[in-house]
DNA sequence: CAGTATCCTACCCGATACTG
DNA sequence: CAGTATCGGGTAGGATACTG
């Protein structure tokens, strides 16, 4: 008699009353689902991430890369054995799958844009 | 010269660095899609959404509520003048808009479940 | 080039009690 | 019934300096 309610959902540890905020947990925050836009036609370098996102901060856009790499999204490849490195991010083949997703978000941001 | 960049968008007084960012400043948060994924097909009373989302607190309901009316994306209507007061929260037109998306968001929340 | 390490702040959100 | 008031913790995220 721990959990409140028996219909919880579970995903890669963490625990989710519903199927919507699961989504949430997974691409929320403030520059998670800006990552999987920039990437979603594109496998970028850091720095042209970086580029493409100029107000996060190094700390954040690293860490959310970890968390993006650690849920399965995204792919991390290394090209160089020394400094200077050349590192690729990429969406995996789990990532694509919220490609759709990602496009109705960017769509709705334009519209609502739009409307205002 | 006080912005980094000039290609902020705007909506509702606060500034986004992408169209996908904005999205998620109105839909972000813990709850937000949650509530709005329960006002898709339904009008509900508070008490059936604290009822539909039971882990979450008054406090944060009433607080995510009225943030979702301020956006537009709900209404609020109440029925009665006096206590016991009866009141309904229902999309708004403008969040209508977002169904689609909100449809994706659960939708994704499935298969990532089943995939896992 | 592609990150860590440290430090720090804001604010999101929970728990509980109270009110029109 | 449908909320607010008050208090407080955890953590996401920012600023800056440093490293393989």
């Amino acid at each position: 008699m721990e959990e409140q309610e028996p219909k919880m959902l579970e995903f890669r540890g963490k625990q989710y009353p519903c199927c919507a905020s699961l989504t949430m947990g997974v691409i929320g925050g403030k520059w998670k689902t800006v990552i999987l836009f920039h990437l979603m036609n594109n496998t970028l370098r850091y720095s042209e991430l970086r580029k493409a996102m100029p107000t996060v901060t190094e700390r954040t856009l690293s860490l959310q890369l970890k968390d993006l790499e650690e849920d399965g999204l995204i792919s991390r490849t290394v090209y160089t054995p020394k400094p200077p490195l050349k590192v690729e991010y990429a969406l995996t083949e789990f990532g694509k799958t919220l490609i759709p997703l990602i496009q109705a978000v960017a769509a709705w941001g334009d519209y609502a844009v739009s409307c205002a």
